[in-house]
RNA sequence: GCCGACGUAGCUCAGCUGGUAGAGCACUUCACUCGUAAUGAAGGGGUCCGGGGUUCGAGUCCCCGCGUCGGCUCCA
């Protein structure tokens, strides 16, 4: 058998070589230091024969501790299994389930026995265990044996969950026989691959305990999941200890109240309360925003948040989103909070008779609606149940659809580049359950994929997740600690103007369906704000920062002249503030600094002099000395401009 | 909504096995008048999330509720 290593050169081996002979022909330090090997793309055992490829030469890499992302992966299901072990030695009864590597970790879910709660205070006596058995040096040893055969064993275990797991994969893959590994005293059916034995596993750490539904269906069993990382050295650890710790101090949780942006109480759960410093952010997202809809022929409207509930059992929100939605009895009337902007702009299209001379008809507006979201799943600014959306409604024709998807695309990207923004693209097809002949949904995904590849921007597919009246683009983000939120969405809609029994005259003097387009592109300005404090780490670029500039006194004799530079600079239409505390500069620059306010000009004897200010940047330190007037003249410029902080 | 953890001064947190609350920062006052990341001293400030219970006695133990955090599910 003829392998290609990764200088290029050919490696060749009897039949029936494994991965060790492999690594052992390379090399006797490279045998050593093996982990696996990577066949043509596959990881492997190391103890495996190589299979022979069909044909072209197949490629082969020996995986050590420095392959990276692969080898971290590998021990790290290692760990996973190692985990299992000392669990099912300490908590007798407990059902093991799956543990898999993840990003930047791995888990394992098990089921304990009724009265057996698993908390983090327990990891230590877990870890003890678990490094017993890595210390031992257990070798992983793969054996395939008969499905039949796995599953009775698993069976006699009482371990349903792996019963079940073999019963998936002889119905779904008709395999007739699954793998097992063993290490030490432990035994589970895995794929693999794995590492040669336990004690390559240097360092690991469990890190949190949670719930997790198994197969992720909440119809099903609540089992306990472990969660925990694992390293070739303790410095790779604690500098990704480090880098989990920075990322906290990112969370807009943590910076907004302290820069003073807003707030949340108890009193009204996801229902953030802004403060005077976050509402000059709101006003100026809210300016860009208005002025972005304008140039693309957007008109702003502006529509209740209450409605008699009829409205939401004609739109269809009374059937499918009743539970998420907020009711009320007013003089024997039930209503409601819209959930949506779209059916109160329904009616605004509804009011007068519509023309294909007037499509299409955008309709914008900084939409405040309510939705009851699960206690458990408010975070912050990124999962509200008050949320302001900045929404449009586009009302067209069928033809008019790909121009307008585009316009929508176009109108994001704008927005995005104001922040440097790069959203992940997702496209949503249609699922099981949808309406609408399948020629329009032919022509409703063309129309979004030809609007993709026509920008040429990369973009997952997210089979079936359209919703049921037609398939949408999503635009997402990450926070802090990586996880993932939708900020835009553009989404083709049959079924509000049907139900709405919308029309307009077509040239042909006949009425017309239109097609709706829902579209959000920041999303909501809470999460969108969320986001942006996450983005920047608090230090906001200048059209943006709550105060711009802040005047520092060197000593009260001074704050009459800083009094004067701080009026000149207001005047001009800057966010400036006089710092006229009785403290030393030291303290004052310090303040300015832990605020993150982008200017500081320190005002003394020498500046009183020359009538200049002394500038000092935001983590940029002392600037020299600046006429006041051009300053004001810059600043006014930089945050006409927008321009990106540094 | 589900699983687990947590909830003490405005903020960050301490408070051992139950004996009636403490620090730093912030705030107020006084002194200092200062040149690029914390001047010093004194003082004020607490329904220990809420409600029940156990106990002679609960911040501490138990139950219920609310909120928050980490996940899971959901997310038109």
């Amino acid at each position: 058998m003829d392998f290609q290593l990764p200088d290029g050169t050919t490696l060749s081996l009897p039949g029936g070589a494994t991965g060790a002979d492999a690594a052992a022909a390379i090399g006797p330090g490279l045998a050593r230091a093996a982990l696996a090997v990577k066949v043509d793309g596959e990881v492997r055992d190391l103890a495996r024969p190589l299979a022979g490829g069909d044909g072209a030469t197949p490629t082969l890499e020996v995986i050590t501790e420095r392959s990276g992302a692969d080898a971290l992966a590998l021990i790290r299901h290692d760990t996973a299994h190692v985990l299992a072990t000392a669990v099912m030695e300490l908590y007798p009864g407990v059902k093991i389930s799956i543990g898999p590597p993840i990003e930047d970790g791995f888990y394992y879910d098990f089921d304990f026995p009724d009265g057996t709660h698993l908390s983090d205070s327990d990891f230590e006596r877990i870890e003890q265990r678990m490094r017993e058995h890595i210390a031992a040096g257990e070798p992983f040893v793969r054996e395939d044996i008969p499905a039949a055969q796995a599953r009775q064993r698993f069976a006699a275990e009482h371990q349903d969950y792996k019963v079940q797991l073999i019963d998936d994969i002889v119905r779904d893959q008709y395999a007739d026989s699954v793998s097992l590994y063993t290490n030490g005293p432990f035994t589970d059916l895995c794929r693999g691959p794995h590492g040669p034995a336990t004690d390559r596993i240097k360092t690991f750490k469990l890190q949190s305990v949670a719930g997790a539904y198994w197969r992720g269906d909440a119809n099903n069993k609540m089992l306990t999941r472990v969660y925990g990382t694992a390293f070739f050295s303790g410095k790779e650890l604690d500098e990704h200890l480090e880098r989990l710790e920075e990322a906290r101090a990112r969370d807009h949780r943590r910076l907004g109240p302290q820069l003073g942006l807003f707030m949340l109480s108890e009193l009204a759960p996801g229902g953030p309360l802004w403060l005077p410093n976050g509402m000059v952010i709101w006003n100026e997202l809210t300016a860009l925003w208005r002025e972005e809809n304008a140039v693309r022929g957007y008109r702003e409207v502006k529509t209740p948040i209450l409605y008699d509930v009829e409205l939401f059992k004609t739109s269809g929100h009374w059937e499918g989103f009743r539970e998420h939605m907020y009711f009320t009895e007013v003089e024997g009337r039930t209503m409601g909070l819209k959930p949506m902007n779209c059916p109160a702009h329904i009616q605004l299209f509804k009011n007068e008779r519509r023309s294909y001379r007037d499509l299409p008809i955008r309709f914008s507006e900084q939409g405040l609606v309510h939705r009851h979201e699960p206690g458990g799943t408010l975070h912050g600014l990124l999962r509200v149940r008050h949320i302001t959306q900045d929404d449009a409604h586009i009302f067209c024709t069928e033809e008019q659809i790909p121009a307008e998807v585009n316009r929508c695309l176009d109108f994001g990207q704008a927005i995005y580049d104001h922040f440097g923004f790069e959203p992940r693209v997702e496209l949503s097809t249609r699922p099981d359950k949808r309406i609408g002949s399948e020629e329009m949904w032919d022509r409703a995904e063309t129309a979004l994929i030809d609007a993709l590849t026509q920008r040429h921007v990369e973009y997952r597919v997210a089979e079936g997740e359209g919703t049921f009246y037609g398939p949408k683009i999503d635009l997402h983000m990450t926070d802090s600690i990586g996880r993932s939120w939708q900020l835009g969405t553009v989404q083709l809609d049959y079924v509000m103007p049907e139900r709405f029994a919308l029309t307009y005259t077509g040239a042909d003097n006949e009425e017309h369906r239109p097609v709706m387009i829902h579209r959000a592109l920041m999303g909501s300005f809470e999460r969108f704000i969320g986001i942006l404090i996450e983005h920047y780490a608090g230090e906001f670029p200048l059209w943006l920062a709550p105060v711009q500039v802040t005047v520092l006194p060197i000593a009260d004799r001074h704050v009459g002249y800083g009094s004067s530079v701080r009026e000149l600079l207001a005047n001009a239409g800057v966010r400036v503030e006089l710092d006229e505390r009785t403290e030393s500069i030291a303290r004052k620059i310090r303040d300015a600094e832990l605020r993150k306010i982008p200017y500081m000009l320190v005002v003394g004897d020498r500046e009183l002099e020359t009538g200049q200010a002394s500038l000092r940047e935001h983590r940029g330190g002392d600037r020299g000395s600046v006429a006041v007037d051009d300053f004001a003249a810059r600043v006014v410029e930089e945050a006409r401009t927008r321009a990106h902080s540094e």
